[in-house]
DNA sequence: GTCCATATTCTTGTATGCAAGAATTTTTCG
DNA sequence: CGAAAAATTCTTGCATACAAGAATATGGAC
């Protein structure tokens, strides 16, 4: 029956497929499947409403379906997955009213890390952001746009890290996982980097101020222009998908 | 006489111990044994610091190790338990510091949400809030403490639905897990009801006027009293512990 | 040919087996 | 008697087996 490549194309798939590791200690599967099954989402190599089939899954990371679980299990709490009982589990629509919803609780979370890192930027702190906003700078004349999202994200979380609380930042890296998700999605330089920029030099300027009011402010309301910009993106590239795509059967109407 | 045992002896204790539901479905299981053995944190049935034996709460519980793990994932993830790889899991003290980090970050987000609920509230809904506050009330002249604390809480979710965010009412809910907890474990009266009460009613004022700014800063300072509060009465009662007894954390509870 | 009932297959939910690493006890040597 | 080392036991991490429910295919009646 198992004729050769025709019947498995999964197996030819896992053999080239990076396996988990091959000097695997004990802990480290369900971590790495983890980090490993989060990424396929975030980057959007499994699709919003995909559906994840957990033998396949364990095909495809070469790992049992344990820790498979597992990480689904993980991913639905980070919402990225959403479950229902005896159904296979679908990665999350990736809706614009989500992101919508996101701006702002994600700019008052970095409103509030602002605020509090500016009490206790020390010289060297806020070198340190300048640093990664150079950084960021450098990757954009490169035109390296993964790695000016690393360095754009890296810029953010050393502020939130600079506040000191351990539940902001836990709170803000849940949000992350939403935001990166949704800026991998639209892959698009933002048109706005300019002003994002400059935005970042100022708030390196109210944070080396010690102003926390000043930089709750301009990050807030830098988080709430980056959003928008990329709420506005995504929406116009629907609507342009919307236009050229073959006709779908059941819900077709007009604007 | 228990004399065969060999083969099986759990199966015969399992008979016994407290089912998790007789008519149990299938996909319920994880679901449940999240939510008991989170009660058992957070109510401090399993008191901070104590080790998690698999197989131990397996019995206990009724369920084999597999929804037990999940459980275990899931509540971790929660930030109620903390894992170290091949060691068993414990449940996180409840540090003050966590709390102050909490008042900061809880503050800001009802302070999102009584922001974006006043622009929102219909008569209707100030009415429904209305209701949990005098239920809360009500709970408070009849000197029932969880009751009291269950209306409460009502009260300030309502008013996150009320915002209509979904991110925020998930940004809150996984907040409020901590908060609970904390709560619980004073399992004190507030020394502050009748501020708090008071408090209440100017909030639901400015949500009836629609004052988006006010009832924001009411709700942020109302609930930064709230939890001052609670962490003023802890440090008191952690100074009082400390004077009398050596306490000895253990993973025995009784059922 | 279409629609409904039934049977088969597939997928998830739960339990259990086995091995690696940690904890504990026992043994051995100074 | 004490301490280090070895062995036993215990606990977790991963894999797999089995069962219940859902999806799909098959067959029959109209």
């Amino acid at each position: 029956m198992d004729s050769p490549a025709d019947t498995t194309p999964l197996a030819a798939l896992l053999a080239q497929l990076p396996q988990p590791e091959p000097g695997r200690r004990k802990g480290a599967l369900h971590g790495s499947t983890v980090a490993r099954l989060r990424n396929l989402i975030v980057t959007g190599a499994l699709a919003p409403g995909a559906k994840l089939n957990e033998r396949e899954l364990c095909l495809q990371l070469g790992v049992s379906r344990t820790p498979v679980r597992e990480a689904i299990k993980t991913l639905t709490q980070d919402g990225l997955l959403r479950a229902m009982p005896n159904h296979s589990s679908v990665v999350s629509e990736l809706d614009v009213g989500e992101i919508e919803a996101l701006i702002d609780v994600v700019s008052t979370i970095e409103g509030l890390a602002g605020e509090l890192a500016a009490a206790r930027a020390s010289d060297e702190a806020v070198a340190e952001i300048g640093m990664l906003h150079y950084k960021m700078m450098l990757h954009h004349t490169r035109d390296e746009l993964p790695g000016y999202f690393e360095a754009n994200k890296a810029f953010h979380r050393r502020i939130v890290e600079l506040a000191g609380n351990p539940v902001l930042l836990w709170v803000w890296e849940l949000l992350a996982l939403r935001v990166d998700r949704a800026r991998y999605s639209s892959n698009l330089w933002p048109k706005r980097w300019k002003m994002a920029i400059q935005e970042h030099e100022q708030i390196l300027a109210a944070l080396a101020a010690g102003d926390a009011a000043l930089a709750s402010q301009r990050l807030r309301e830098h988080v709430r222009n980056g959003l928008s910009g990329l709420v506005a993106a995504l929406k116009e590239r629907g609507e342009a998908a919307a236009r050229t795509e073959a006709p779908t059967p059941s819900s077709s109407f007009r604007p």
